[in-house]
DNA sequence: GCTCTTCCTTCGGATGCCGAAGAAAGAGCG
DNA sequence: CGCTCTTTCTTCGGCATCCGAAGGAAGAGC
């Protein structure tokens, strides 16, 4: 017996995609590079192989030619480009008081960015609500300006299994243990969906959008709660049971015997998150409501607040200093709201030259991400674009 | 230009042998599978692509049928054995103080092992000179007793740059840096010689021999120094430098400001190595001389002994316990001399239970090797059998 | 003795890669 | 201006690895 069709017929696009085509896709969108030659360079591929997987994808449409670019000695090349015919996915970044909601094109664009304030804590029905009408608005806009929507990738600030794309024993989030996200919003909006944890997807935003080329990096991020995403050989890590890159509940020193919502006590999540610098600060008497309200008074270079983030960012980076040696990856990526308060970036650096070996961190790039809050859905949007529909 | 010939014309083999055809091998090895039908299901691949490999194995005599098992309900299965035609490859495990040599079957036996008592420390010549004596006798005796000696793998005890052959600025052991380990070898022994670090090559035999449809498991080698070697996706990772799997110099709260070999303060090893546990036990005026001589306390039940070692195994634990909810692998061993001592294994248990996820240990195996003193010998040995051969 | 199961092989075909050869189109130089 | 060298890209034949369909061989169970 065949499966069941479990959603409309999926156009024919760039889902399931074999893994060397779907890198050219990758390295053209980035802009890394520009031409056949390009590829057989960055790709270390034969001449032959390039020119057909290339081909392949002219005739699908995937990819187009641009003209000519400048000659370095010989014939000039055929510049290689997406076309931006307008199919897009549908990407959310769901965090625990917040939605971030657009639609990620080929060409590595985001559309009709809008956030919305929501608390996952209240569970998963009032959420979803929200969720699907906007994302109906979202699609309807984005059809409207001619762009094709072929399918919705999600970022769910917690633990997903993604095979079946369920939510798994989130902490603080009572309501959504075992709640069938993916297929909910598959129902609801008639579209291929592909749920992820958030840094999972952040990690795919930053590696496919700014650093293709590198094979081994780690994303973290640090916003109200703290998650980390690994890319290994080029592709995303997930462990044995596809929990791997979880950093936040590491014992250290500086948080004692703090109760942390996993049910254990000193994890670094209690001093060094989000929630927890908020904590902080409001008994400090200082009005915050959230990590957004925390980086503005760094910026605005309120000194208590500068103080605790700077420590912050040496308890994630004594705990990143075990992943540095024992991963040795090429780039630690900072992401989140807190990685755009400068001391939080300087301390992480400053830890990690200190404590690393000096072989794992002479080829290391240690940076904030370069996408800035949209890493997020550029990555759900691409993973939505790229993976085999059902997944 | 070809390249030149780096070695005499090396023994058509197992040498270089494609993925899967390397992983039959291995399964039927191990004794995980025994006929056709088993490779079909543990690897699964279409019968008719295992049927193609193991003819292709027999044909060259790295694969045998040896009768027929016992009916599931239908036809018998022809069963599978690796015919011990006498291909071996010498093996090497070098400690700072001694090194463990052996030949190596391509059923995963063990020959003519011994030990001797060697000071890396006293630079490369020395130990080079006594190596290749030693190695020369083993060879000639491999041939007298009618197999066929195919190369040598060698595990050193420091970083090795596995490209060139050559050790990377190892701690404590002058006169190593950028010495051309393989090279000299290869040359004065006229086989292919493979160099790799210590806990790499562990990790190698562990996985081979022991745990082979694992894909992603730690081995921590406590000996008198810590190493560890890692595997994922069922190979070994080296991460972007070569330098991945170091947890030895990770900063632990207990071990304060004392000065490691590294050049830093405070690290791991200098509280919870053997060398470390050496001096300690020194200091309270027990005549122990190495990691061997403080198992031996350890069994004999000597109360400092033991409280240190078990001591050692929390810190050790502490660290791990990142690595665990970082990387979730399905299985961390212990190897090395230290890890005979139950203490030592029920103590890095005991964090680990304590300190990680659950969706991190829930399905995660904690052991001490199965593989005992000879896990090395195996690694490198199979490795040597396995790799490319001028590698 | 019949059927069903299990084990294994044979055959044709798909995919993805390679290298050799060469065509197209420029730069540089005498 | 013409010649050569470089760069870019395509065409073609070939190889390696995998697949599924079909079927043969040999057992168990009724």
């Amino acid at each position: 017996m065949p499966p069941a069709p479990q959603r409309p017929a999926a156009p024919a696009g760039t889902a399931g995609l074999p893994a060397t085509t779907a890198r050219v896709l990758d390295l053209v969108a980035s802009g890394a590079v520009s031409s056949r030659a390009d590829l057989v360079r960055e790709l270390g591929l034969a001449a032959s192989t390039v020119s057909a997987r290339v081909q392949e994808l002219v005739d699908q449409g995937l990819l187009a030619e641009d003209g000519e670019g400048t000659s370095r000695g010989g014939r000039r090349p055929r510049l290689l480009r997406i076309p931006d015919d307008g199919a897009v996915a549908l990407a959310a970044d769901l965090g625990s008081h917040h939605v971030r909601l657009g639609a990620v094109g080929l060409t590595g664009g985001v559309h009709d960015v809008e956030e919305h304030a929501a608390n996952l804590a209240e569970g998963p029905a009032a959420t979803l609500g929200l969720l699907v009408e906007r994302l109906r608005v979202l699609a309807e806009r984005q059809r409207a300006a001619g762009r094709t929507v072929r399918g919705l990738g999600v970022g769910f600030p917690g633990p997903v299994d993604t095979v079946t794309g369920r939510v798994v024993a989130p902490s603080r989030m009572p309501g959504w243990h075992l709640f069938a996200l993916r297929d909910r919003l598959a129902e609801q909006l008639g579209l291929p969906v592909l749920v992820d944890n958030d840094a999972n997807v952040m990690a795919l935003g930053e590696h496919r959008t700014a650093l293709p080329s590198l094979r081994h990096l780690v994303l973290v991020k640090a916003g109200r709660g703290i998650g980390s995403g690994v890319i290994s050989h080029g592709q995303l890590y997930r462990g044995a049971g596809g929990a791997a890159g979880d950093i936040s509940h590491v014992r250290v020193e500086a948080a004692a015997e703090r109760p942390c919502s996993c049910g254990n006590i000193g994890c670094l999540e209690t001093v060094a998150s989000g929630a927890a610098l908020v904590a902080a600060l409001r008994e400090r008497g200082l009005p915050v409501d959230g990590a957004a309200d925390v980086l503005r008074l760094v910026q605005d270079g309120e000194p208590q607040a500068t103080t605790l983030v700077r420590q912050a960012g040496r308890h994630i980076g004594t705990v990143l200093s075990v992943v540095v040696n024992f991963f040795n990856p090429q780039a630690v990526v900072l992401g989140g709201a807190l990685a755009e308060a400068e001391p939080l970036v300087a301390a992480v650096r400053g830890m990690l030259y200190e404590r690393c070996l000096p072989m794992a961190t002479s080829d290391l790039t240690i940076t904030a991400s370069t996408t800035g809050p949209d890493a997020g859905l550029l990555g759900a949007g691409h993973a939505a674009l790229r993976e085999p529909a059902a997944s």
